[in-house]
DNA sequence: CCATTTTTAGTAACCGGTTACAAATTCACT
DNA sequence: AGTGAATTTGTAACCGGTTACTAAAAATGG
């Protein structure tokens, strides 16, 4: 056998065993550290229950994603979706019903186990943090609308604000999760002269390209203006920019951990999970 | 077919036809941006050719790197192999030759095609800039040695500083790649109340970690000294890290395009290429 | 030494598709 | 309508393992 070279075919082998040992993960994309790290998170607890990733762009196109996830099937015994961008209904239509899957930072679909980052205690944080020091004109710069994550971080934000400073306008703009939203949102509200001395952006790469611009136009941080992200990813720390941490690698981890127990068979009944977030203060945010 | 909501079982399919469109990925580790960016490129020209990818980690343990390669035979149509920690003997005895494969980033290995960045000619591009604007003091934090990214631009620090400065000293720190190593280079150098002007890391990462280290011992850059990275990963625009960019999208999906090539059998003969690195400079290398 | 249990060896069916070939239809045209 | 070509339908073998079952061989024991 040895001396042959003899290794088995997976192929066959799944087809026999149904059973494949991979883990199939659909995601919208790989841009950011934001999705990266999710997926860093996934890697390391497959491998450790020796199971491979099989990974798949969710493509905004529906016939393609329902393509996408076709394609997966008889080929992992399980996946892990990430659809921040997909609506509840949409979801339900695309998922496959054969295979256990858990949901990630989706719209929560009865029958399957999810876990999600607790959007609105992140931000409620976040707003308390800046009230507390004395910012009285925070502008919201959101995600897109149409994103779970996005809708749900603003929702929290205009909450938040109702309850803690009910007397205070309240100002959101929608971006798209880019840096590039951060840089426009500085140039409008220059532009219109409105007066900010606090900005929340929805994720962290947002608030970068508010750092930027702010920098650009010599507008002191955090003395002028206090600047926040969300997420928390790697490089927020390096920039000293102020965040909401949700331990992206966590998460990946723990879909491989509940997955792998559907998969075993060790637990039957879906769970949902929400994972608290936690308030990382830096420079970007000190008092002035 | 559809009202019975039937999907095909791509095991058995890619049992028949031997063609699983997928495409097996071995990479040492997830961390950091560098293999993020790798990969990306790969999903990115994977996708577009109705590609998936199955990832793996390539240990560090021979015994599950085979093993993992193994896993994926019959599983997959090709494999793009990441292996800069891994000697040619060691590659040769792992990898299946019953499948294609294309390496990249690793030693070049006879009987197939290969992509890999031009270190040498990085190095000289960013060794040659800091001898122009006046460094005479530079130190080279280089990467392990026994990773042929670290040792191929080791040597080309010293050839370079050789042919274009032989009355210099040439002072190189072999650190690991990590942040870590970057603040322990600066550590050391102070204690030893070494004279340095300009720090070359071997990474980025390493870079940033000098920076961060320098700063904290106030030492300014680059008036004092000036820091360059390799790599140039998103992080290093950010913080004005000067550095050489190597497109590692590009890269991941030019390893695609050239095994996809392989696969359908449009080239036979294993081709291997550099992608030449070029300068790009920012702060932490302007002239004090 | 023979009866009984345990190991080992050998067979055949199956997983769910694909493909090559044969048989049965349908189609085109004089 | 009749012949040949083109299309549709049906059948069986195969991809390379696993598994359940049976038959043969070896080990155990009184």
């Amino acid at each position: 056998m040895q001396s042959l070279g003899y290794v088995p075919n997976a192929a066959a082998r799944s087809l026999s065993t149904a059973r494949s040992h991979a883990i199939g993960v659909v995601l919208p994309d790989l841009h950011g550290e934001y999705f990266s790290e999710i997926v860093r998170g996934m890697d390391k607890a497959a491998s450790e229950h020796g199971y491979m990733l099989l990974l798949s762009n969710m493509h905004a196109d529906h016939q393609l994603a329902g393509q996408a996830m076709g394609a997966m099937l008889g080929r992992v015994d399980g996946m892990v979706v990430m659809a921040p961008q997909l609506s509840a209904s949409d979801l339900e239509n695309l998922l496959p019903r054969s295979i256990p899957a858990v949901l990630v930072n989706s719209p929560a679909e009865r029958g399957f186990s999810a876990i999600k980052v607790d959007n609105r205690a992140g931000i409620r944080l976040m707003v308390k943090h800046l009230l507390d020091n004395g910012r009285h004109r925070i502008v919201h710069l959101s995600g897109p609308t149409d994103n779970i994550d996005g809708a749900e971080r603003r929702d929290a934000f205009t909450e938040a604000m109702t309850d803690f400073a009910p007397d205070l306008p309240i100002h959101v703009v929608e971006g798209d999760f880019a840096e590039s939203s951060g840089g426009a949102l500085v140039a409008r509200l220059l532009a219109d002269e409105t007066e900010f001395d606090a900005i929340i952006a929805a994720n962290d790469m947002m608030a970068m390209g508010v750092l930027m611009a702010l920098r650009e136009a010599g507008i002191g941080v955090p003395d002028r203006v206090a600047v926040a992200g969300y997420d928390d990813i790697p490089l927020a720390r390096y920039l000293g920019l102020s965040s909401v941490r949700c331990d992206m690698v966590g998460i990946g981890a723990l879909a491989i951990e509940r997955l792998l127990e559907q998969i075993n068979e060790s637990r039957q009944e879906p769970i949902i999970e929400q994972i608290a977030p936690e308030l990382v203060l830096r420079q970007t945010t000190r008092t002035s």
